[in-house]
RNA sequence: GGGCGCGUAACUCAGUGGUAGAGUGCUACCUUCACACGGUAGAAGUCGCAGGUUCAAGUCCUGCCGCGCCCACCA
């Protein structure tokens, strides 16, 4: 076996843990060893998963941290359960967001891309994201993520682009990809077309001017309502509703347009015309308004611009306007209206402003020609595989968003008017204006065989490439063995921020390229929100970096708060209180190895587990260790389930709870009695073992969850000479076989599980074991009830007691005796004294009644407050008191008894003699207290 | 306008119709030989509000209040 490098000595581990330096340097050695690599699956199965790849000059946030953590637990559990695993990483190219940050830089060198032109500019931003690339691919690997680096891709590498080009080509071929002229959403500041997604919508309070427009040839006026007063510059006509008793004189008639002079038709619409909002007539502005466009159509208006690419007002204008912003416009066009009288009224109106997502500009919309996907049959089949189970999108609740956004999707604009990013493999002929779309870049018209033909001058949506991401990184177009091996692909773990997206768009473009679902689960993750509950932004100041919490905390802290809020539906409110208390279980952890560590001398693994296997050396193991042996067994197969179900927040509660509560506080407490140096020889070997198999459990458990303390722990741990080289690639102790022994009779178990401890059935099926468990209960509430009474009473901390019970049966009495060494121990009595029938105890003695009706005194002669005791004593017999009238209550109730289920009911009349046992033990107790 | 989610201890969160939980914080005591990033004990809740269903509701149903999110071309 060969050992990875660890900073534990000869003689233990280390006073502390440094998770500084223990992270980078088993990180670098799974690394260099090829564990990120697929292996060959000892299970038959495979796992794999596609990171969503990160933008590539970005940096690590919160969101990042939880995809990372998430599907870091998921991979490296499925890796340790002997799966063929593969986790795909990579980089986004992210077209507007990167060149928006290089045209800024080149702003404040005073230049522009214009100035530079398409060459030296895209140079320009190759360069900076070569600088700026990989940051957030180290800072992935800080967090632990096993990421197999060897297969790391890029959108706009080699193989990216050819596949981007081949979708392409495909989808064209198909008569899935056209050119339109339409209303396009337009972000001036980035000079490029958005799609609706890329648009926000951010209520405003704004207003609705009443404008009155005159009939041309009376003296009528006919007034409208906008919330857009400066677009009336390009209005081509007016619309009332067709049954409009007030307006119908007027259908077919002419208005002049005020400012312009232009006369305009007015036409009946009853799709775009509500009689009851505003005046119950609207301008028409076909440039400049979705629903106007439309209507522009269908009644053959104009379509004057009068809003230029760079969000100014343009030519066809009156002059004055010209080169004034929507604002200053609407401020010109207002009080021009108010001088001339036209503007008869102002109502306050709240609306809705459209945003570029990554500029900030508002978005105007402008009629323009781009190139479109048609999505009605992409998403028909998309919807169909969710519908199916071909693939299951997890909360159950965004399965519903998906279904609605997809049934209501609109053709999808897929042309950008950017620089970086993929060129559309589109050529346009100056002879016959024809296009060419190729796989090769051609040399002449495939229409007229012109060789004055140029290629397209955009780029595409980055969501396009993004869209291809499960096959590109396993190698489409080409025919590669990973998409044979790992296509469908098991996991797609995001944020629900992208669901549609990106989410979305994998979902079509897979099926409609590979004919098959890109995933088998989706599992959408809320966001990340400030500690003070709202969205991280940097004017907030709330931003929390991931990594500044890795450098404080450790990765492992970070990363078993992050798999505790999993699960959380809503925005998960970051608490740094939380990370701190799961650092401190760490460190918990590293102490309960240094303890082992410092008590393991002389421990044969090998040994110990030869002996675990046979009857005989089970037959060693004491009441103690068979309950922590069970335990241990019981809360791995636990935690694996809840990761089965996605409750990766309870799987490391449970396993918390265990290593804290249980182990620690329990078994250690217990096992200091055999490991002393005085201690039995054979005692203590026996304990040695069930210790170090314990954690070994323990740490197999957790190693999904909090890898590196795990594996620097493990990699000391004395282990059988079989054990793998590295706990990534240990097996993870779930049950890997189970028969039910039917011809026995007594329904045992035969299970066996990979880990340490293998053949589990018999163990845990035998009756010492579960008499373990019992006993190992009534120790701890007796010792907690005798500390309970010292503590109320104020006897000096360290001060050993006596200890006096009296147990109401046979059954336990025994029990009673047979933890007797153990409590003492533990429980640093002075005596331990089970009293015989009849026998009273102690007048001075504070008291107790625990589980089973045993009653526990302890004399406290000078010492016990009476008054307080007293008060004690009869709140608990309050508290008692209260359950019994509400259980008694129910058992009097005749609907109850006759509705309920007989195991309810019988648990309750169960709990009602427990109760009145306990009460009247309280109330002799208390008696004894009267004098 | 439509839809979804969430309101549980001071804070962050679990909770499967059947005795309200965890971590942090708080109080008291303890420098007990793994760990003060620890130990022991304790206090702390009208489960947002109001109805309803049920033998039984934090849990299921309806309405309301508060917070958040998504979708939507209502001038």
């Amino acid at each position: 076996m060969t050992s990875l490098p660890t900073a534990a000595t000869e003689s233990g581990l280390p006073n502390t843990y440094d998770a500084g330096e223990v992270e980078p340097r088993l990180y670098a050695r799974w690394k260099e060893a090829g564990y990120f690599r697929p292996q060959a699956s000892s299970s038959g199965r495979s796992f794999s998963v596609v990171l969503p790849p990160p933008n590539v000059t970005g940096r690590l946030h919160m969101g990042h941290a939880l995809t990372a953590t998430i599907e870091d637990c998921l991979v490296r559990w499925h890796r340790m359960r002997g799966d063929d695993v593969v986790w795909l990483p990579g980089a986004d190219h992210a077209g507007i967001a990167t060149q928006i940050m290089v045209e800024r830089e080149l702003e404040r060198e005073g230049s522009s891309r214009r100035e530079l032109g398409r060459g030296p500019f895209l140079k320009r931003v190759w360069e900076w994201k070569e600088t700026h690339s990989g940051l957030i691919d180290r800072q992935h690997e800080r967090l632990g993520a096993s990421l197999d680096w060897e297969r790391y891709r890029f959108t706009m590498d080699e193989a990216s682009s050819a596949a981007v080009r081949e979708a392409f080509c495909r989808l064209h071929e198909d008569g899935l990809i056209y050119r339109a002229y339409r209303l396009i959403n337009w972000d001036h500041k980035s000079q490029t077309a958005l799609s609706d997604l890329e648009v926000e919508h951010r209520e405003t309070a704004g207003k609705l001017w009443h404008i009155a427009y005159p009939v041309a040839g009376t003296e009528e006026q006919l007034v409208v309502a906008t919330t857009r007063p400066e677009t009336m510059l390009g209005d081509t006509g007016v619309a009332v509703h067709p049954d409009d008793p007030r307006y119908q004189h007027l259908i077919g008639k002419r208005v002049v347009l005020p400012l312009v002079g232009r006369e305009i038709p007015i036409v009946a619409d009853s799709i775009l015309v509500d009689m009851e909002f505003g005046s119950g007539a609207v301008k028409v502005t076909p440039a400049h308004d979705f629903n106007d466009f439309e209507t522009g159509k269908r009644h053959d208006l104009e379509v004057v611009q009068v809003v230029g690419w760079d969000g100014n007002i343009c030519s066809p204008a009156p002059a004055p306007y010209r080169g004034m912003s929507i604002q200053q416009a609407r401020s010109a066009v207002l009080a021009a209206l108010e001088d001339t009288g036209a503007l008869v009224r102002v109502e306050d109106h709240k609306l809705s402003v459209g945003v570029s997502q990554r500029s900030g500009a508002v978005v105007e919309p402008l009629p323009s020609t781009q190139w479109y996907v048609k999505t009605a049959p992409l998403a028909a089949r998309a919807l169909d595989a969710v519908r199916s189970g071909e693939t299951t999108i997890i909360p159950e609740s965004r399965k519903a968003e998906y279904y609605r956004w997809m049934e209501n999707i609109h053709d999808w604009c897929v042309s950008r008017q950017l620089w970086w990013g993929h060129r559309i493999p589109a050529w346009h002929c100056a002879a016959c204006q024809e296009i060419t779309v190729a796989r090769e870049d051609p040399a002449n018209c495939e229409h007229c065989g012109s060789d004055r033909i140029c290629q397209d001058e955009d780029v595409l949506d980055t969501w396009f490439s993004s869209g291809l991401w499960p096959l590109t990184t396993l190698g489409w177009p080409a025919q590669s063995k990973d998409l044979d091996r790992f296509y469908p692909t098991s996991l797609m773990e995001t944020g629900w921020d992208i669901l549609f997206f990106w989410v979305a768009r994998m979902m079509m473009l897979g099926l409609h390229l590979r004919g098959e679902v890109p995933f088998r689960t989706v599992f959408l993750h809320s966001m990340v929100l400030g500690p003070d509950g709202q969205k991280m932004s940097k004017t907030k100041g709330n931003v929390v970096d991931p990594v500044e919490l890795i450098d404080e905390y450790g990765a492992d802290a970070l990363r078993f708060y992050l798999c505790t809020m999993a699960g959380q539906d809503a925005g998960i409110v970051f608490s740094r209180a939380r990370v701190e208390g799961y650092r401190n279980f760490c460190t918990k952890l590293w102490n309960l190895a240094r303890f082992t560590s410092m008590h393991l001398g002389g421990y044969d693994a090998d040994g110990f587990a030869a002996r675990l296997a046979t009857p005989a050396g089970l037959a060693e193991l004491g009441p103690s260790d068979r309950w922590i042996l069970s335990r241990a067994v019981e809360t791995s197969v636990e935690v694996g389930e809840l990761w089965t179900n996605w409750r990766l927040d309870l799987a490391a509660h449970c396993a918390y709870q265990f290593v804290w509560r249980e182990l620690c506080d329990g078994y250690v407490e217990l096992a200091k009695q055999d490991l002393r140096a005085d201690a039995g020889r054979r005692a203590r070997s026996v304990t040695q073992g069930v210790l170090a198999t314990v954690l070994d459990m323990v740490l197999r458990m957790l190693h999904p969850m909090i890898p590196f303390i795990t594996e620097e722990i493990w990699q000391w741990l004395p282990k059988p000479s079989d054990a793998a080289e590295s706990l990534m690639l240990a097996s993870y102790p779930s049950v890997t076989s189970w028969r039910e022994q039917d011809d026995a009779g007594e329904g045992t178990h035969a299970i066996t599980m990979a880990g340490p401890f293998e053949a589990v059935g018999e163990f845990l099926a035998a009756r010492e074991t579960r008499e373990a468990r019992d006993d190992v209960k009534r120790l701890n509430e007796l010792v907690s009830a005798v500390r309970m009474l010292c503590a109320e009473s104020r006897v000096p901390a360290g001060k050993r007691v006596a200890v006096c019970m009296r147990a109401p049966n046979a059954e336990l009495r025994a029990s009673v005796e047979r933890i007797r060494t153990r409590a003492v121990f533990v429980g640093r009595f002075a005596s331990y004294k089970l009293l015989e029938e009849g026998v009273a105890a102690d007048r001075s003695s504070a008291s107790a009644v625990i589980g089973g009706g045993i009653e526990v005194f302890v004399p406290l002669a000078g010492l016990i407050d009476v008054a307080e005791e007293r008060a004690r004593l009869d709140r608990e017999r309050a508290k008692k008191e209260k359950e019994l009238v509400a259980v008694s209550r129910k058992l009097e109730n005749e609907k109850f008894l006759a509705r309920a289920p007989l195991e309810v009911v019988e648990k309750e009349k169960t709990r009602r003699v427990e109760l009145e046992a306990s009460l009247a033990k309280l109330r002799s107790m208390r008696e004894r207290l009267q004098t």
